[in-house]
DNA sequence: TAAAAATACTCCATAGGTATTTTAT
DNA sequence: ATAAAATACCTATGGAGTATTTTTA
């Protein structure tokens, strides 16, 4: 499982519409389709159903999403109390970790 | 951030070693060393202080590992939850959502 | 000096883009 | 008929192995 398949699954959900999350990502459409089918296997489970003009989050992606978002927000509170151990050495490279959705 | 490289730091902080880590994840050692330095790079902070005898766990490591146990925990327990919706058409591939650190 | 981590090099899988096709209203 | 999702195809990045080198107790 990686990080951007949540987070594509949460844009996905949040706006109804591939193209919507594609746009809000920065990332081509047919990639966020892609990542949510990709979790989507791997979880096992349909998370949204989709049809050219509608898509709508099923229960299961429901129960995904609750989870994602959660976690999601845990991360920023651990890495915001990371911020007194960061060694500023290396090149400061904010996207590598996609915790922040505006990234670029 | 990629599920391997929180489970390998994981494996990493409770064997107190990459060689360890490696033997217990199934995969080379190399590829342990790897997956940690690329989570502390986006991290932005060391996480063990290895040296050729010794692997111990620093502050910040302590925090990021807390969370990962707290994660990998309430995915298991999302995960379970899934049952229900699970669609079992596909080919079942438990490995694909390394969910389960003894997985083959 | 020996055991363990890091580096070097390689190969192949997959992430991700563009162009196109399919589908449902 | 059209807007949006899926598929096809191609390239480039990076995941992961083996072999080797470096390091410290």
């Amino acid at each position: 499982m990686k990080w951007q398949e949540l987070h594509s699954f949460v844009a996905v959900a949040e706006e109804e519409s591939f193209t919507g999350a594609a746009r809000r990502l920065g990332v081509s459409q047919p990639e966020v389709s892609r990542r949510v089918r990709q979790l989507e296997r791997q979880v096992g489970a349909k998370l949204v159903q989709r049809t050219t003009r509608q898509v709508t989050i099923t229960a299961a992606g429901r129960e995904v999403l609750r989870w994602a978002l959660g976690t999601i927000d845990s991360w920023e509170r651990v890495n915001r109390r990371l911020d007194g151990y960061r060694d500023d050495d290396g090149p400061r490279r904010s996207d590598a970790i996609d915790t922040d959705p505006d990234q670029k």
